[in-house]
DNA sequence: GATTTTGTGTCAAGCGTTTATCATAAGGGG
DNA sequence: CCCCTTATGATAAACGCTTGACACAAAATC
């Protein structure tokens, strides 16, 4: 029984001292004798006491929520992604509301403008369908992942260029004749892209047969993977190497090539992106690209911070990538 | 130029009705012409107005946050769980607050009480290292998954024994002597350790030799698998068939397993526990109990949301298993 | 032509806080 | 004894919105 919840008024009743007294406490601020703010804490403990977040954040104008877009949480790299944003949110003292986009341009909007609605303090974008000028006037600190929109919005991203070099020069040096990238949608504005450049470049100056395979818009349904794979080796049954652009679709490689008996790695040769954790649960184990994803989501809710506190902060953050290599090189 | 927020009142004065007008098309209630309606919902168009939801929930005393505790985000299973949830807690208006608990008693309890003070209209919670009557005394819609806390909070779940039976029988049938089952700490009140009841019964039953090996109480720190594993092997060298708690460790044990040597399903046969989207992408494919998982997040969202609304809810929420044979076994 | 329905306005209270202002009082230092 | 510091209270405004009460007028209905 009781009244369903209490309020500051309550606390001050039963504590036997006015509102402003506790508020005082609460907030630290003004003259408080040591007995009264026990008196006050007791009186808290007691009834249970939680103060309402929504009223403050309406005075305030500062709610200490995140929003972060992405296309799925279900795709393991997101997955690691949302968990350390989360967790440095946490340490910094914001709470995260989570969406996934599943790259729908509506559903993006939507969540754009619902996190609007409900005054988040800033966003970290990683889902990005919606054209440039949606996310400019949105008066919001925003962080964006693997990809520039502007010269103004600041976005982190790993060195992709460099990864793309690096996976490439390895499957040559391992004595590919030809090799395939697997990639997103190179039509989406993504940093990304520099992978399949660096690919193609790479291949090109090395002089070796190359070819690239671009995934849907859709890029992260895990389900569709395995038709894709199936269809490069049926199109390119001479590929001896492949530059996948996740981990998940390397794994997707692995047993497409285990299924119709090519050996890895003496046939076929594979490098993943990302070192997500099935990246060392594969048969054999998955040499690939690291992107730091630690580090990603932590440096994302600093520039969140940064911004929200009016600091100036960089517009390109770009971590470094290092090979990892393991059994399918 | 442009204040920083525009308000309801920006909305009035620019469409030339009072806010009470504004209010009213934005409510839907009361007499409103479509010539007035137009007018102000140009205005918010022209103004890119968004109603402060945080000034609505106060008053409304119903934020349509819900919140959900789990023990990571970055472990596959909870990652597949939360984006059903959020998925299906979008669809119903609900926004979903993440918190990733680690497993961390103090971590979980703050948790609670930052989604009290954030005055979330429910909480899913699938993380559970609090005693009981911390969550009794809430006055908040609950929802638990794997775990029965009380006769009146309910809790979704799917069917353990029987998952465990599944199991132990197809590694019996399949002709393996000896059995291990790998599972979480038994420790933790969890319906999962149904599991390893119908491990014990079905092998006592049968005759078989078996072994339990319980991980920490961190449960889900992906990397301490291998080690567990390999001491498995060391101590039980002669065992032919292991049941593993999660897909991830069932991941695990196919990838010691290779580096020992030792041959799947010939010499040892695994089943995983999830069917989690990896278990597709082991070599050789994984054998596992499938746990409804998308169904299991929509049942979540469902119950909250009756509850919410003062209807009656079941407390157990059993669904249903199925084996998934595949190449393990 | 009387009545009802429709459309809009005015005003004010309230949601749970914080905060500024002012008042009051006790105790200590000079 | 005066002043300053410390400690608390009383009061009210504000955050952005909803809602109820009431008033008034035009249009529709009988």
């Amino acid at each position: 029984m009781g009244m369903a919840t209490v309020t500051i008024k309550d606390v001050a009743k039963k504590a036997g001292v006015t509102v402003t007294t506790v508020s005082r406490v609460l907030n630290n601020r003004g003259y408080i004798s040591e007995a009264t703010r026990e008196k006050v804490y007791r009186a808290m403990k007691e009834l249970n006491y939680q103060p309402n977040e929504i009223a403050r954040s309406l005075l305030r104008r500062r709610t200490h929520i995140l929003g972060i877009i992405l296309p799925t949480v279900a795709h393991p790299f997101f997955s690691e992604l949302a968990f350390f944003i989360e967790y440095y949110a946490y340490e910094y003292g914001y709470k995260v509301m989570l969406c996934n986009s599943q790259l729908d341009q509506k559903k993006e909007k939507e969540y754009v403008d619902m996190l609007r609605g409900n005054q988040v303090d800033g966003i970290i974008m990683a889902s990005h369908t919606l054209e440039v000028d949606e996310y400019l006037n949105l008066k919001l600190p925003l962080v964006t992942f693997d990809r520039q929109l502007s010269q103004d919005i600041p976005f982190v991203s790993s060195d992709n260029y460099l990864g793309g070099t690096l996976a490439t020069n390895l499957l040559i040096d391992k004595g590919c004749r030809k090799i395939a990238h697997i990639c997103g949608n190179l039509r989406l504005n993504m940093l990304a892209n520099q992978r399949n450049k660096a690919f193609v470049a790479t291949a090109q100056a090395r002089k070796v047969e190359y070819v690239t395979i671009e995934t849907d818009l859709n890029v992260f349904d895990i389900s569709q993977y395995d038709k894709l794979v199936l269809k490069l080796f049926e199109e390119h049954p001479d590929v001896e190497g492949v530059f996948a652009g996740s981990d998940v679709i390397a794994a997707s490689v692995i047993k497409v090539c285990h299924q119709k008996g090519k050996k890895i790695p003496e046939e076929i040769k594979v490098v993943g992106y990302d070192d997500v954790s099935i990246a060392s649960l594969t048969t054999p184990q998955l040499t690939t690209i690291r992107q730091p994803i630690e580090e990603m989501g932590k440096l994302a809710v600093e520039l969140i911070h940064r911004q929200i506190n009016k600091e100036k902060v960089a517009v390109e953050n770009v971590l470094p990538v290092t090979l990892v290599e393991r059994g399918t090189t």
